[in-house]
DNA sequence: GATTTGCATGATCTC
DNA sequence: AGATCATGCAAATCG
C-alpha cells in the first residue's frame, strides 16, 4: 500500500494516514482526516492505479461505469464533478449538465462540472470538505505512480511541520507558499507548496509532467491526441482572434537569461487576444491581456512553463477595497475558472508572481438571471500588492501546469503616468499608431519581485531605449527610470514598497473603459495632454518608408506604413530666403547647430555628428548664434509651441466648421433654448421624435461619427452645403443694405462688415475668436478685431452662439421666457472690444427701429445688473402693441432673445451684465432677420 | 457596533 | 434591449 501525504502545508506527514479501504472519493463530508494535524486528508492525489483498483472506487454517476485508472489517468473516458463525483465522458456529453467539452477547456485539463445531483447544501466547514472533494478531483489529473510520487513530495515532509486543525476560511484564504518560495524562480517549490492547500488549483488536470518541475509526472499515460491538445492550448488557437496569442515558451535556449532573446523580444504593450476559454463568447478586448513578451519571460523566470495570459481587469473600488471582493469579469470567469454550479464556488488557488500562493473563494452571485462571478478573500493578496483601485490584476496560467497566475501593473498617478508612458512608448524606440497608444497609455508594468529584473531590463533594451530615455529625462525634466522602478513598488528582495511620489488623492481615481471609471482631472488631462504634445516634437517620420499621400477634405496627409519614431528634439526656423532650417542642441555642449530640415537626427546626437556644418562638427566651435540671437530664437521656440498647444485646445473646444454650420442652422430653425446653460449641453434632444429629419437629428453628436467628405451628398451635408449657400446669399444681401445704411450714417459701425470681411469668412472666423483657455483671458483686441473695431457679422455672432454651444434639447415650440444664463465661462473676451461692437450698433439698432427709450433702459440697466435681461427684453417690446401670451411670434422673438443670451454673448464677467443684455439686443435682432431670411430662402429652395 | 454577506439597483456597455 | 458590472444597502454574523 501506498503511503499517503498529508497535504496540510504545515503537516505534510507522509505515514500518519493510512488510506481506508472502502473509502470513497465522493465521501460526501466525510473526508478523510490527517492523525497527526487532522486536516482534511489529501486523498486524491494518491488515487493512482493500485488504489483505484482497490478501493473500488465507484464508477460513473450516471451509468455506473465503472472508471479504471487507465481512464482515469488519461481522462478520456471521465469528467471530474465539481460537486466531487465523476462521470463518464460519455454520460458526460449526452447530459445536459455537460458543459464542458475538453476541447473547449482553456487548459484542455479543467474538469469542473455543475452536476448538482446529491449535492448537499454545504455549510461552511461542508464547503470546505466540499472544497476538499474537488480539490481531490483537481489534483486528479496530476496521476502519478506511487513511488515516484513519494519520492517527489519527499522535500515537502521536511519543510513542513506543523498543525494546522482548524480549516477556517480566513486561514484558506491566507497565502501560503511564502515560506517556501520566495521568487518565480523557484517556481517548482512554490508548485509543489500549491499542492498542499486544501483548495482548488488550476493544477488540475495537467496533461503530462513538466521536464524541470519537481512534480514530474513520468508515469501518466496521456492521450496523445489529448495531450497535443492540452499542452499547447494557444495551438488551437482562438478562432476568431485578430490575432493570435503568442504563447512564451520559455525553455532552454529560450530562456529568460538569453540576454539576446530579451533584446529581440517586443516590449509592446498590446492587448492580446486571450487564449479562447471555455465559453463561447468572445472576450471584451477591455479584458485583454496587456502584457509583454519581455513580461512573460520575467514571469515565467527561468522555469520551462509557458505562461498564457488570459485577461485583466482593473480594480474598481470595490475591488480594492476592504470588502476584499474582486468582481471577475463574467465572460472571463467563466472562461478560465472552474466552473461552478453552486454559489458557494470553490476555493481556488492563485499564485501570485512571486511566487506566493494565494487562495480565495471562488463563487457567484445570482444576478438577474445571469451571474455574477467574485473572488472572495482578496483582500490580503490585493494589500500585499499595495494595489488600488484602477491598478489592474492580470490573470495568466502557467501551462503546462494549468495553474493560475496573477500579476499586476500598478496604474500610475497621473504625474508619473504621463512619463511612464512615455518611456512605455519610448521603450521600442517608436511611437505607435492610436491604437497602440492606447495600449500604452495604461498602465506600467510591474512585475513584483522583479525589480531587479527590470533593472536589467532597463539595461538590455538597448543603445536606442537608453538614448530616448535620456533624452526624456532632458526633455521633460524629471523623468526616469528610477522613477519608474521606484513606483514599481517592489525592491529587489520582493516586500513591496510604497509607491512614490503618488498623491493619495490623485491615486484613488479609476481609470477604465466606462466613462464614470475614467474620471482623470481636467488638470490631470491637461497634463497629459500637454505632455503629449510635447511628445510630438520627438517624432519622427520612419525614416526608411516612404509616405503615401492621402487627401482628405482638400488636405494632404503623409501616410506611412509605419510608426513614427523617435528622435532628437528639434527646432526649425524659417529662413529670410525661403526654405527652413532645423536647429538640434548637441547633448554633450548644448550648443545648437544648425542642419537641413529634413535631417532626422537620432535621439542621441553631439556635435560630433554634425556632418552639415564642418565647421561646427565639434562642441570646441563656438555657436553660430549670438547670446542675444539664441535668447531669441529660444523664445519664439517656445512663444511658438505655447500657441500651438492654444491653438489645439480651442480646436478641441471647437466644432468642425460643418458643425458650426448645422449649428446655425438650427439655431436658426430653433432660436436657441434660452433656459439651458451651455455647460448644461447635450446631444440629445429628447423632445424630437423618433424618425425626426431635422438637421439636429440627423446631424452626429459633434466631435463624434465620421466625417463627411466633401464630396458627400447625404441629407446631412445637403442641408448643410444648403443652408450654407442661404447663409452666404443673405449675408450678401445684408452687406449690400448695410453699405446702403452706412453711406447714410458713416459712424455707425455695427452692422454688416466690409465685404471683404465677410465672404469666405464666416466660418473660419469660428477659429479666430477669442478664446484662451489656458488663463481664461481675453486675447489681444487686434485679434479680435479688424482694424479700429471690427463689426461682429453674423458669422461671427453664429460663432459665438455656436461655441457657446447649443443645447440639443431645446424645444423649438417652448413657449416660456427664462431668465438669461450666465454666459459661458469659455468665452473670455475683451471688456473694451465689447464695449465698442456693442454699443455702436445698439444706438443704430434703437434709431433703425424708433426704439429711443431703449437708450434709457440702457441707462437704468448700467445701474441694475440682476434680471436686466429680461427687462431689456420686455422694454424692447416699448411701443409696440401689449405682450399676448399667445402671439407666437413674440414669443419666439423673446425666446431668441434670451436664446442669444443664453450662447451668444461671450464676456463673463458678471459686471457687465448690462453689457450682455445690449448684446443679446444686439445678436437677436441680427438673429431674427437671420432666421426670417434663412427661412424664406429654405423655403424657395425647397 | 463593526464586519461580513447576499442581493438589488442602476449606470454603462454591447449587440 | 439585454447583458454586464460597480456599488449601495440591509440582513446576518461576529466580537
Amino acid at each position: 500500500m501506498a503511503s499517503k501525504i498529508c497535504m496540510n502545508v504545515l503537516c505534510g506527514s507522509k505515514s500518519s494516514i493510512q488510506w481506508k479501504k472502502g473509502w470513497k472519493l465522493r465521501s460526501g463530508g466525510s473526508a478523510t482526516l490527517c492523525d497527526k494535524c487532522g486536516s482534511v486528508y489529501e486523498q486524491l492525489i494518491f488515487c493512482d492505479t493500485f488504489h483505484l483498483k482497490e478501493t473500488g472506487w465507484r464508477g460513473c454517476s450516471s451509468c455506473g461505469k465503472r472508471l479504471h485508472c487507465g481512464c482515469i489517468a488519461s481522462k478520456s473516458f471521465l469528467e471530474l464533478l465539481d460537486d466531487g463525483g465523476v462521470e463518464c465522458i460519455s454520460c458526460l456529453r449526452s447530459s445536459e449538465f455537460s458543459y464542458i467539452r475538453r476541447d473547449e477547456e482553456p487548459n484542455g485539463c479543467g474538469t469542473w462540472s455543475a452536476d448538482n445531483v446529491g449535492e448537499t447544501q454545504s455549510t461552511s466547514l461542508g464547503n470546505k470538505i466540499d472544497g476538499i472533494d474537488r480539490e481531490k478531483l483537481m489534483y486528479f489529473g496530476i496521476s502519478m505512480e506511487g513511488d515516484r510520487q513519494i519520492n517527489l513530495l519527499q522535500s515537502q515532509k521536511d519543510d513542513t511541520n506543523g498543525s494546522l486543525r482548524q480549516i477556517k476560511r480566513e486561514q484558506v484564504m491566507s497565502p501560503i507558499g511564502d515560506v517556501r518560495s520566495t521568487g518565480f524562480s523557484n517556481l517548482e517549490r512554490a508548485f509543489i507548496g500549491s499542492l498542499g492547500q486544501n483548495c482548488l488549483s488550476m493544477t488540475l488536470g495537467s496533461p503530462s509532467g513538466t521536464p524541470n518541475l519537481a512534480l514530474r509526472v513520468p508515469g501518466v499515460l496521456v492521450d496523445p491526441r489529448e495531450q497535443n491538445k492540452l499542452a499547447s492550448p494557444f495551438q488551437q488557437g482562438p478562432k476568431s482572434c485578430h490575432v493570435a496569442p503568442k504563447p512564451l515558451k520559455i525553455g532552454p535556449g529560450s530562456g529568460s537569461g538569453s540576454e539576446a532573446s530579451k533584446d529581440v523580444l517586443p516590449q509592446v504593450r498590446v492587448a492580446r487576444p486571450p487564449v479562447e476559454g471555455r465559453g463561447r463568447t468572445q472576450l471584451l478586448p477591455r479584458y485583454w491581456p496587456k502584457i509583454t513578451d519581455q513580461e512573460l519571460q520575467q514571469i515565467a523566470g527561468d522555469s520551462n512553463s509557458t505562461i498564457v495570459p488570459l485577461f485583466e481587469k482593473v480594480l474598481s473600488a470595490s475591488d480594492a477595497g476592504r470588502i476584499g471582493r474582486l468582481v471577475l469579469p463574467k465572460a472571463c470567469a467563466e472562461a478560465y475558472f472552474p466552473r461552478i454550479s453552486q454559489p458557494e464556488g470553490l476555493p481556488i488557488r492563485i499564485q501570485d508572481v512571486k511566487g506566493k500562493d494565494w487562495v480565495f473563494q471562488f463563487r457567484f452571485w445570482p444576478n438577474n438571471n445571469s451571474r455574477m462571478y467574485v473572488l472572495e478573500g482578496v483582500t490580503p493578496c490585493i494589500q500585499s500588492m499595495q494595489l488600488q483601485a484602477g491598478d489592474t490584476v492580470t490573470f495568466s496560467r502557467i501551462d503546462p501546469e494549468g495553474k493560475l497566475l496573477m500579476g499586476f501593473r500598478k496604474a500610475s498617478n497621473p504625474v508619473t503616468m504621463q512619463q511612464e508612458n512615455h518611456i512605455s512608448a519610448a521603450s521600442n524606440g517608436t511611437l505607435p499608431n492610436e491604437n497602440f497608444v492606447s495600449g500604452v497609455i495604461e498602465n506600467q508594468p510591474v512585475v513584483s519581485g522583479y525589480s531587479s529584473r527590470l533593472r536589467s531590463l532597463k539595461g538590455s533594451t538597448g543603445p536606442q531605449l537608453s538614448a530616448v530615455s535620456e533624452h526624456l529625462n532632458s526633455a521633460n525634466g524629471d523623468i526616469s527610470w528610477r522613477k519608474t522602478e521606484e513606483h514599481a513598488g517592489w525592491p529587489s528582495e520582493g516586500l513591496p514598497m510604497q509607491p512614490l511620489l503618488v498623491p493619495e488623492k490623485k491615486r484613488s481615481r479609476n481609470i477604465g473603459s466606462k466613462s464614470k471609471r475614467l474620471l482623470m482631472d481636467t488638470e490631470d488631462a491637461l497634463e497629459l495632454k500637454l505632455t503629449w504634445e510635447e511628445a510630438q516634437d520627438l517624432l519622427r517620420p520612419p525614416p526608411t518608408v516612404k509616405p503615401s499621400i492621402v487627401k482628405i477634405e482638400d488636405h494632404e496627409f503623409e501616410e506611412y506604413e509605419e510608426p513614427p519614431v523617435f528622435g532628437k528634439k528639434t527646432i526649425f526656423t524659417a529662413r529670410p530666403s525661403g526654405g527652413q532650417d532645423q536647429w538640434a542642441q548637441c547633448d554633450s555642449c548644448s550648443r545648437w547647430r544648425r542642419m537641413p530640415a529634413d535631417v532626422l537626427l537620432p535621439p542621441k546626437w553631439t556635435c560630433v555628428d554634425n556632418a552639415w556644418d564642418p565647421e561646427r562638427c565639434s562642441c570646441s566651435a563656438p555657436d553660430e548664434m549670438s547670446p542675444k540671437e539664441l535668447d531669441n530664437f529660444l523664445r519664439l521656440n517656445l512663444d511658438v509651441k505655447r500657441r500651438r498647444v492654444t491653438a489645439s485646445h480651442r480646436q478641441e473646444c471647437e466644432p468642425s466648421a460643418l458643425d458650426a454650420l448645422a449649428t446655425v442652422a438650427v439655431l436658426g430653425d430653433n432660436g436657441g433654448d434660452p433656459g439651458v446653460p451651455s455647460v448644461a449641453t447635450t446631444t440629445r434632444h429628447p423632445r424630437h421624435r423618433p424618425g425626426c429629419t431635422c438637421i439636429v437629428c440627423i446631424q452626429p453628436p459633434s466631435g463624434k461619427g465620421p466625417k463627411h467628405k466633401p464630396t458627400c451628398t447625404c441629407n446631412v451635408c445637403m442641408t448643410v452645403k444648403r443652408r450654407f449657400e442661404t447663409l452666404m446669399m443673405r449675408k450678401k444681401k445684408r452687406q449690400e443694405h448695410a453699405v446702403e445704411i452706412a453711406q447714410k450714417k458713416p459712424n455707425i459701425s455695427w452692422g454688416p462688415p466690409n465685404k471683404d470681411e465677410v465672404e469666405g469668412e464666416s466660418v473660419s472666423r469660428c477659429k479666430m475668436l477669442p478664446l484662451d483657455p489656458r488663463d481664461g483671458e481675453a486675447r489681444p483686441s487686434d485679434e479680435f478685431e479688424t482694424g479700429g473695431g471690427r463689426s461682429k457679422t453674423f458669422a461671427d455672432q453664429a460663432t459665438e452662439i455656436n461655441m457657446g454651444q447649443i443645447d440639443l434639447n431645446c424645444d423649438p415650440d417652448r413657449d416660456q421666457v427664462e431668465l438669461p444664463q450666465p454666459r459661458s465661462s469659455s468665452m473670455p473676451v475683451s471688456m473694451t472690444s465689447l464695449v465698442k461692437v456693442a454699443t455702436l450698433p445698439l444706438d443704430t439698432y434703437l434709431k433703425q427701429n424708433g426704439l429711443t427709450s431703449l437708450t434709457c433702459n440702457h441707462q437704468a440697466s448700467l445701474s441694475s445688473h440682476a434680471a436686466v435681461p429680461q427687462e431689456v427684453s420686455s422694454r424692447d417690446n416699448e411701443g409696440r402693441p401689449p405682450p399676448d401670451e399667445n402671439d407666437v411670434t413674440l414669443v419666439q422673438e423673446r425666446e431668441m432673445e434670451g436664446g442669444n443670451e443664453g450662447h451668444c454673448v461671450q464676456d463673463q464677467t458678471t459686471d457687465d451684465a448690462n453689457l450682455g443684455s445690449i448684446q443679446s439686443l444686439q445678436a437677436s435682432y441680427n438673429l431674427k432677420s437671420e432666421k426670417k431670411s434663412l427661412d424664406d430662402d429654405i423655403g424657395s429652395l425647397q
